[in-house]
DNA sequence: GGACGGTGAAACTTCAGGTTGCCTC
DNA sequence: GAAGTTTCACCGTCC
């Protein structure tokens, strides 16, 4: 069957369940094809109706300024064909998914993020690529993740049953599908205990949490748990944890008070009894920050180097918590390595030198701080998410986690005595809240004003509170509209009032 | 003769996703 | 593996 062929019998097959009155879920294997593929379907939809033309008005205009992307889904709601994957804005995918379980979204062409957690069933699913690009090369993607999508076939409330199709593009790769995804056994699932990040972060919890007090504690606790069961040598899980205490005394995140204790060290065998955490170590715990995390960002915070915001950002950026990082392409590397020289000065840790293996890893790290600091720096949204390759929904996630790292290393600092650092990381984290410079900062206390609005304000020489209070709603209303000025101006009375009253 | 622009084939790149952690300045 | 993007040789046109 040539491309062309199986490309007309699937959209038959997408014309198919619309003729019946029912909904497909599409599931390809990238977020561009997940895009391409909406639109051929929708190109070949002629009717809208209102209601889709109202949700497709509200999803194009989620942010302030619509991208590329918006545009490109709105359009194609209007036909009641969807497309969904990471990139996306949360409000958009939450509007995609109540549309389709209200039956008005009738197709929805998706990654695999549609196959997980969230249940929305449809009468047919089509499984349009079943091999993907992953760490082993283009290959088949694991039995179970394809079960997990035919799982979605079939709405219980309102099908007798369900339909998952798979499309295989010739008489071998069919026999091979039928070998692998229906009569073949979904893999062996593994315990995620055993990977370290996640190991670290359970012991320091555990004792944090004074659920276990001493290492004998942690080796019943952890003897009980699946990873255990899976991997059935104690003795090596033993070792294991002695050598992670000992990592975690040395970040000063534990410390042992010496009481008699009749159980022997295996590891450390200067130290005994009881295990308990440091308040620096309780506080980590609490972040819920891998100690790793931890530790990297205190020692940052303690060079003798000048600090600056940039600094902050990529000494948080450069964290597990953060992966995966924007990746630098070929075509980039030269001038990411050329950024590099204007900001050495101001990182905190041991650049890798280019011949070490971790090099590229590291300079995909600053290549993703880069995009925070273009942001903090008012980059336009839409220039910023073409330059870094990356889509609006994967910007605000990497955000959100960046601001959480930031009030995770403000915590951090405070316990460390380090007060003099405080002000540049608050300062720091309200930048990259609302992807400003320090000059918005004060505009943006007013709700309904972000990045945009405020910069306008500001460029119209509104550059305080006390601007706003003394500026005419008139004149307002010619910057923002009639709605955010009457808002804010409401907001500056109200904020007087309560000074007055004090 | 040389600058410029259009064209298309070849070469090169890239490719999913992820729960909650905190506090409200 | 497939789709998108960049590069480059080639050709015609105009000054």
């Amino acid at each position: 069957m040539s491309s062309k062929d199986s490309d007309d019998k699937f959209l038959h097959l997408v014309k198919d369940t619309l003729k019946k009155d029912k909904q497909a879920l599409v599931f390809v294997n990238t977020k561009q094809r997940a895009e391409r593929t909406a639109e051929i379907i929708a190109e070949s939809i002629k009717e809208s109706n209102e209601h889709l033309e109202e949700v497709s008005a509200e999803i194009e205009n989620v942010l302030a300024r619509p991208t590329k992307q918006c545009k490109r889904l709105a359009k194609v709601v209007k036909k009641g064909v969807a497309f969904h994957h990471s990139g996306l804005m949360a409000k958009q995918r939450e509007i995609v998914e109540d549309e389709f379980k209200k039956g008005n979204i009738k197709i929805i062409c998706c990654t695999p993020t549609l196959a997980y957690g969230l249940n929305l069933p449809a009468f047919r699913v089509i499984i349009r690529d079943l091999k993907r690009y992953g760490y082993r090369g283009y290959a088949w993607i694991p039995t179970l993740e394809a079960q997990q999508m035919f799982g979605r076939a079939g709405r219980p409330e309102y099908d007798k049953e369900g339909e998952a199709i798979c499309i295989a593009n010739d008489e071998r790769e069919a026999e091979e599908i039928l070998e692998r995804y229906i009569n073949g056994e979904p893999e062996d699932i593994y315990s995620k205990l055993a990977v370290e990040p996640v190991f670290r972060t359970y012991l320091l919890s555990l004792i944090s949490a004074g659920i276990s007090r001493t290492e004998e504690d942690l080796v019943n606790f952890f003897s009980k748990t699946f990873w255990a069961y899976q991997f059935k040598d104690i003795g090596r899980i033993k070792f294991m944890i002695g050598g992670m205490l000992s990592k975690l005394k040395e970040w000063k995140f534990i410390e042992y008070k010496s009481e008699s204790n009749s159980f022997t060290i295996a590891y450390d065998m200067d130290d005994g009894g009881i295990i308990k955490p440091t308040p620096l170590g309780r506080r980590v715990a609490e972040l819920y920050l891998d100690p790793l995390t931890a530790h990297k960002i205190l020692e940052g915070l303690e060079t003798e180097k000048d600090k600056t915001e940039f600094s902050i950002i990529n000494l948080c950026t450069n964290t597990l918590e953060l992966r995966p990082y924007l990746r630098v392409k070929v075509r980039e590397y030269d001038e990411i390595e050329e950024r590099l020289i204007d900001f050495e000065d101001e990182i905190l840790y041991d650049i890798p030198k280019p011949y070490d293996e971790e090099y590229d890893e590291f300079l995909n790290s600053f290549k993703t701080s880069l995009l925070f600091y273009d942001w903090i720096n008012e980059f336009d949204e839409e220039s910023l998410l073409e330059k870094y390759s990356v889509k609006p929904g994967e910007l605000r996630a990497k955000l959100k986690i960046l601001d959480w790292l930031l009030y995770s290393c403000h915590e951090l600092a405070k316990l460390n005595g380090r007060k003099d650092l405080l002000n540049l990381i608050n300062k720091t984290r309200l930048r990259v809240k609302y992807g400003v410079k320090e000059e918005l900062l004060d505009l943006l206390r007013l709700k309904g004003i972000g990045r945009v609005k405020a910069r306008k304000m500001f460029n119209n020489n509104i550059k305080t509170l006390s601007d706003v209070r003394r500026i005419s709603e008139f004149e307002l209303r010619k910057i923002l509209g009639e709605k955010t000025a009457k808002n804010i101006k409401e907001q500056v009375t109200a904020k007087q009032r309560t000074k007055e009253r004090l």
